[in-house]
DNA sequence: ATTCAAGAGACTCTTTTTGTCCGATTTAAA
DNA sequence: TTTAAATCGGACAAAAAGAGTCTCTTGAAT
């Protein structure tokens, strides 16, 4: 019951870009090394994020990424569902039509509302808002 | 991000034993067949449940399990923790006391209220609560 | 005594997570 | 037009977690 490294980084990473100028670029080297994540692995997930449509990538020198939308407009729930796949607490329904659970299925119900309780928090905040969320703890006088 | 088999089978068994008249108990044995759980994984379970202070056990011939406490006492996130562990979605604030992430840390906050999603539904609901849905369910006409 | 059950722990097998590495491809610039 | 810089793709690998199993020990009832 945990977000899977691999989600956190794309988050960070997204949050980035969130940052840059419209229409500016930044290269994986560029963001694994301010947000102090292993190259090679925010490389395989950028990758992801592309192919989610969540990020635009510009090849060869001079390459480097960008959102595909707006800061405003990208959940957190899509940019982790994107890395980890879509986030499912209740199997029963799913794995099988019908359900296995001796007397009917009353656990199923109670794991769709834990699932509805996380998938609410994170669509309900956007890249945008993390970042001013950020930028206001920032600029608080003591350090974190 | 799910709830991994061995916390399910654990719910699975302590609404067996919420079902027993006050003061019954119930073998690993006869609850790993009703609900067609694998009998040993369900043993180590329970012992779990037991050193968690959720069950009582009695060894021996003739002995068993029974709830340690009212089913209407008992929240489905006591469960689901005792065998887990803790449902902890951010880490930065466990993992080292100074947080890691780049610029202040709204992504710790917003995986907080994600996990704070999940714990209220699960600790809004009890064993009773439950069986008493299940019960609902399984007085309707049409199959399930 | 014997038998029935839980307790404890070592062990195994599989899947997921967390990466790394390398060659191919694309593009800008020298 | 070569070269350097960057992403793309996939194979690979180590470590951790998940899902059980097996066996021996301990305790209680008959």
């Amino acid at each position: 019951m945990q977000i899977t490294r691999a989600a956190e980084y794309g988050v960070l990473g997204m949050m980035r870009l969130a940052r840059l100028r419209d229409g500016a670029t930044a290269m994986i080297d560029e963001i694994s090394r301010t947000e102090k994540i292993p190259k090679s692995f925010l490389g395989k997930i950028f990758q992801e994020l592309g192919r989610a449509g969540l990020v635009r990538s510009i090849r060869g020198a001079r390459g480097g990424f960008a959102l595909a939308r707006d800061a405003s407009a990208i959940t957190v729930l899509e940019v982790i569902e994107a890395i980890e796949g879509k986030i499912v607490f209740q199997r029963c329904r799913l794995d099988k039509p019908d359900c296995e659970h001796v007397g009917g299925c009353a656990l199923c119900g109670l794991f769709e509302r834990a699932q509805d309780g996380v998938k609410d928090a994170l669509t309900g905040t956007t890249l945008r808002d993390l970042i001013r969320q950020q930028d206001r703890v920032d600029a608080l006088p003591r350090a974190h």
